[in-house]
DNA sequence: ATGGTAGTGGTACTA
């Protein structure tokens, strides 16, 4: 089984991208992140026909996580127990679409788009923090009621783990992504019992799964790893290859991320 | 050359 995760920053626009995607790389789900589009705007009919079938949470414009598969879709949730609100000032905070879980193939798959923070002093920056540990905690609460459950928790974690996962860290101070607080939170998975499996299979340093659309950021890989995958004991026992899909990086019309893909046994 | 990239939606906001 092969299951990727992908912010393909519009659903609509990047549509015969993604399916071009699922077909050449024999995808059986995919996480993907910032469809950018209400419920009643997803391009539903391309997946089935397609074979696929698909869920999907999304209020507007911005945001919005879905998961496409060809081995089951069963049980969605569309945010985690406890997932924080936001809401700028004066506006009544809300449960943005940033996470969305459903069981497929036998694997607890969530597609999870990690608040970016904007500034260190931005009050989207403490949500960031708080939104990363509450789904931590969840996490926890879900291997604690079964150890061997299969749990992938795959998406935009918008965190730079180590300073050789962006082209150079310097550009970075005083920004977020790298702060020590953001991290830590991020470090935590591990400690709930997870492994991040995309860096256990591709260790080298400056590994990118990002590159702006600015200032010629590809051509000069100038580029950032951002898209991770935390996967429990039961799964992280079944990867056995991860790919990062460079070439999708390329050419007229591409998403600024590129797919991560997780090779399963089985 | 007074910009710079992209998407959505509407004359701004997010990343």
């Amino acid at each position: 089984m092969r299951i990727a995760t992908w912010n393909v920053n519009s659903l609509r626009t990047r549509l015969d991208r993604v399916l071009a995607f699922l077909e050449r790389s024999s995808i059986d789900v995919l996480a993907i992140q910032e469809t950018k589009c209400r419920d009643d705007q997803l391009p539903v009919a391309p997946f089935e026909a397609a074979g696929y079938e698909v869920a999907h949470t999304g209020y507007h414009q911005w945001n919005g996580v879905a998961i496409v598969s060809r081995v089951g879709l069963k049980e969605v949730e569309t945010s985690y127990a406890g997932q924080p609100a936001f809401g700028k000032p004066g506006q009544e905070p809300r449960v943005e679409a940033r996470a969305i879980g459903a069981t497929c193939g036998g694997v607890r798959v969530w597609s999870l788009y990690v608040p970016h923070g904007r500034t260190l002093t931005d009050p989207h920056y403490a949500y960031k923090l708080a939104w990363l540990d509450g789904l931590r905690a969840q996490a926890a609460g879900w291997l604690a009621a079964d150890p061997t459950a299969q749990v992938g928790l795959l998406g935009d974690w918008n965190v730079i783990p180590r300073d050789t996962d962006v082209w150079d860290v310097t550009a970075f101070e005083g920004h977020t992504h790298v702060s020590a607080a953001e991290r830590a939170a991020f470090a935590a998975f591990e400690d709930a019992g997870y492994t991040e499996v995309t860096r256990e299979h591709l260790p080298a340093e400056h590994t990118y799964t990002y590159w702006d659309y600015q200032q010629l950021a590809f051509p000069r890989n100038k580029g950032l790893r951002i898209d991770f995958a935390y996967a429990s004991p039961a799964l992280r026992d079944q990867v056995t290859a991860v790919t990062v899909d460079r070439d999708e990086r390329r050419g007229k019309g591409a998403s600024d991320h590129v797919p991560v893909v997780l090779d399963l046994a089985g």
